[in-house]
DNA sequence: AACTATTAATAATT
DNA sequence: TAATTATTAATAGTT
């Protein structure tokens, strides 16, 4: 369509290839509206020059096309989309259920050492009973004794420290982990989205 | 370019319009490719018929090309999809800190549980190396016995026991509706990557 | 960017 | 639909 037949390859020269991109570019746009115009046909052209400069036409809404497109083309038996969708959620349900796990697991473990501690406790106090009056004072006198010996029952008591403030700084590292993770998780795939697999 | 001028408005019989979205559907898509290899550029097409059936072309990847021109349109000062991303890393956070805290909230309750009680039987072991021999006999024959009357312990293991398992009821059911929100939002999230505000 | 010779696209027809 | 063809539209090379 012009002076000399142009065989359809890469134009070597770049402001050859500028001036044709123009020229052609312009032609196509209008083609693709007289289309959508005559036909009453949704069209979305979208071209990026090899300087990486975008120009778009749609006869509707780029979004919506692309939406369009999107649901439209079922890709892979399911789509790519779909297939991402279902993996964040698997990975999420996952990394949800073992934080749960371990932190129901310390609160379970608290528990236990409570119910002990509550029952050697009780069992102290039947003692108490058994013995005369003045133990009973005795009892209360020692309310605000602190004290300083290490018996049977202060390894209880530090296992439940130690062993709680382990967990606890397991538990918050494990939190942070966790979000860290999720956050990257969901922006890589909110980031791939539409890329090929 | 034909036998008569045509006007560029919709065609109103539906069987020359489908004669002429045809020829003119192979016109645009030729061009299209003329236009990326000539040019270097990168070209995609999309073009649904008012049947709704969908055509396509595509230099590179078409999604390669949908999620450049996504990254590229700056649809609205920032992208609606990096508005989305926004949203749902807030809203992880926010879930992720409430659960965390309610959980530890529950761990620190239940320790201090624990020290309150290792401490009350420190006092009460204390008292029973201060009363004869007598006692720790006692104690031994204490170790077997099932406590059950009330004391004042049995309120302290009451509240321990129903707190938990208040707790661990709620901890499952704030677990699961977390894990559904989140769910939800994500799908909806990846769902509307791409539609128009 | 404008010009124009030439090819390409296509509207009407078969 | 597909082929034909008269005509217009697009554009390659030039200015």
């Amino acid at each position: 369509m012009a002076r000399e037949r142009r065989a359809i390859r890469r134009i070597e020269s770049a402001a050859a290839r500028q001036v044709t991109f123009s020229k052609r570019r312009r032609g196509l746009f209008k083609k693709a509206e007289e289309l959508a115009v005559l036909c009453d046909a949704d069209v979305a052209l979208v071209v990026f020059s090899s300087t990486g400069k975008l120009s778009q036409f749609a006869s509707s809404s780029m979004n919506e096309i692309i939406d369009k497109y999107s649901t439209h083309s079922k890709n892979l038996g399911k789509s790519e989309l779909q297939q991402m969708e279902k993996n964040l959620e698997t990975g999420l349900q996952r990394v949800l259920c073992t934080k749960d796990r371990q932190f129901m697991q310390q609160i379970s473990d608290l528990q236990q050492k409570g119910t002990q501690l509550a029952e050697e406790n009780m069992r102290l106090k039947n003692q108490m009973h058994e013995v005369p009056t003045a133990s009973t004072v005795a009892v209360a006198e020692a309310e605000n004794v602190v004290p300083e010996d290490a018996h049977s029952s202060d390894s209880v008591m530090t296992a439940v420290h130690s062993g709680s403030s382990q967990d606890n700084d397991d538990g918050s590292d494990i939190s942070l982990k966790l979000a860290f993770l999720f956050t990257e998780q969901v922006t890589l795939e909110v980031r791939t989205v539409g890329r090929p697999p």
